[in-house]
DNA sequence: CATGAATGAGTTTTCATTCAT
DNA sequence: CATGAATGAAAACTCATTCAT
């Protein structure tokens, strides 16, 4: 229990680093403090070890999205929680999402297809928020795919520059962010005056700690 | 000179596809219908292909960056026409752009060190522009740096998504994205009214052609 | 501790019949019984087998050589026991003195410069028994330097024909090189009468045991 | 009729330094000046290059040998031009006479056996006059075969170490090893005085000139 | 004569994985 | 649980050689 999560931080780290495909087994051994046999306890192979943690990544994204929109159903007030929850959890996690959204192409078909549909639920939540703000009126925008892929790509954007002791706290990042997404959208960004709608994201056990790392590229 | 090409389309279009890394010598010759020794006629080593790719990619998106901010002194024309620049060289070079962003981390320091160098000069782009925009008052945002940051990451999006024979047309595009821009920075938008910013965005020679690849991840 | 040798023994053989640029990693692993890929659990490269048996080969050589110079003060005796030990060891490993003879130009800068050192060592204990020797009055030569080095090239050259089942037993072989040696230095060799100065010869573990082979060239 | 020498020059030269086998087509063309195709208009093979040079050299040593062989019929006039010869040969052509000594064994069978075949014709005119010697009664050695040896591996030594430019002229290295030779085969070298045994060494084609390289090993 | 381009077979080394201990 | 030893397959890269120009 302490240990497969040493070899996932391991992993995440490694692979967030260098990727999927240029980290040998050997490697994520000797950073995981173990044999590299011994890896092979943990996960059945080192296409396993990036399923788990991707599958535990997604799954998180999917439950704190799922659950902030639940917290009102306004749809500019989910479209902040929303927000917040993608943003939050990117910064808290952003090795881990990192992996899990550059190495679905390091999968074996399978295994892509079953994650590539975790990662589809999760954008459904942002699509279905967007759709249903424009039917309702609350947002307005040329284009409601690409508004909404452009929200996703920017609150991911965060895991390469958010650093928790950077210039900025997290809650500050997160109204910032809601504030461009509200722009995009032409969402009246008063209607969430005084509603608390940040929740504290979940550290996932593969996020690597006490590694202030810089990734490049 | 027309055999390089050939090279280096499959390349870019294996490393987009698979990565740098899970991408085999062997596998390259084979797509660029050659000997895999042959490669070695037009690069010293697989690393070398990359850079090459890298570089003529970041060198033409410097050059147009810096044309694009040359047909105005004003920031909020400066803004639409880099951010044009920026997504029509990104949709009509996908893969070649994907490569040169996501590939970074696979090179050896010495050639990361060049490449990065060349990718700050073009953020450089952005931020003067973003900077002069707010001291002169035309553009007005909580976060500077948040904002170029979102500006970029949102337009390199597009790679992920925009197909030439899509819903969209490429000018579509490049006009929904100059709004969403100038949201973000609260610029006037129709200070753009009737001014030609949008120049024809050059082809490189890396990037494949009439191949409707869909990449995931 | 058994494969080790095994592994170095093949080297050994393969090295000294076709040379060491001429061996591939396969043939060493087909020569010991063992995948190709295991070689690399005993030795990091090929290049480190080598000198693995070399140098264990020129540690011997000084080894046996000091302490038969410390069986006598007197130069004629130190000479008869140092040329015997030469011979003896070279006769008794041939293979494996001929290698750690002919691929030292096969070794990197590095390697190299250490091995040069050990075999300049070696070198030494020749040079200090003829130049003491010629002080005391006890040999004379027109030229020392060129004495010591056909001294030692002479019986070096017992590698090439030397087999323990020829017409002459060892201890012949070594007698008479003594003479050869004395002849050569006109050293007094009745001072060695009823002195034993021959001290049997060590097997090194990379030398191929069973292998009556013939190396030509 | 001059470029093939400089090829062949250039093939001594890096055989010699690195072994045959660890010399690339393509470095003895850099060597050579010239682009290592064209290497296949003057010999049709890497390993008939390493022929041509073998065959000359020992067919001018086999001739110079015989010669030398001829300026007298007393059997110690006879050991005296041949050492001089050899010694005279090896010292002007140290890389040639060494890549011949050394590369026998990087031939295919058949070239071997030709090449074998002149390197004991050479040989046997050591013996010739060593046996000649014996039964006349002007040599005495306890071991014939023995003595031969070691008086032709002496004498290649001189490839390792003597230099044109060095402490010793030619001549004076000469007469040295006759002085040795006569030692170990306990030969009469008064009957030399006033004889004039040593003839001018031919510098071979082959013989790379200006370079006093270092060869280790 | 000379060469740049090309290639199939080869090189050394690393890979993910298995298994006996 | 853990590991050192082992391995077949594959990695990147080099080789000697050929040939059209």
């Amino acid at each position: 229990m302490v240990n497969i999560s040493k070899v996932q931080q391991a992993a995440v780290l490694l692979f967030a680093r260098q990727g999927f495909a240029a980290t040998g087994i050997r490697e994520l051994g000797g950073a995981a403090g173990i044999n590299s046999a011994t890896i092979y306890h943990y996960a059945g192979s080192k296409e396993e070890l990036l399923v788990q943690v991707m599958r535990s990544c997604l799954d998180e994204m999917i439950t704190s999205g799922a659950a902030a929109m639940r917290i009102s159903a306004e749809p500019t007030i989910q479209l902040a929680a929303l927000v917040s929850s993608h943003v939050g959890f990117t910064a808290t996690n952003p090795l881990t999402a990192r992996v899990a959204e550059y190495e679905m192409r390091a999968l074996s078909p399978d295994n892509r297809t079953a994650m590539q549909k975790l990662r589809d639920d999760y954008e459904s939540l942002f699509a279905q928020v967007v759709e249903r703000g424009i039917r309702v009126g609350d947002f307005s925008t040329d284009d409601a795919t690409m508004a909404r892929l452009a929200l996703m790509e920017m609150g991911t954007g965060v895991a390469h520059w958010y650093r928790p002791d950077g210039r900025l706290t997290l809650i500050e990042v997160q109204h910032n962010f809601v504030a461009m997404a509200c722009k995009i959208l032409s969402a009246n960004q008063t209607m969430l005056d005084g509603i608390d709608y940040i929740r504290p994201p979940v550290v996932v056990a593969s996020e690597p700690t006490g590694t202030s790392v810089t990734i490049s590229g």
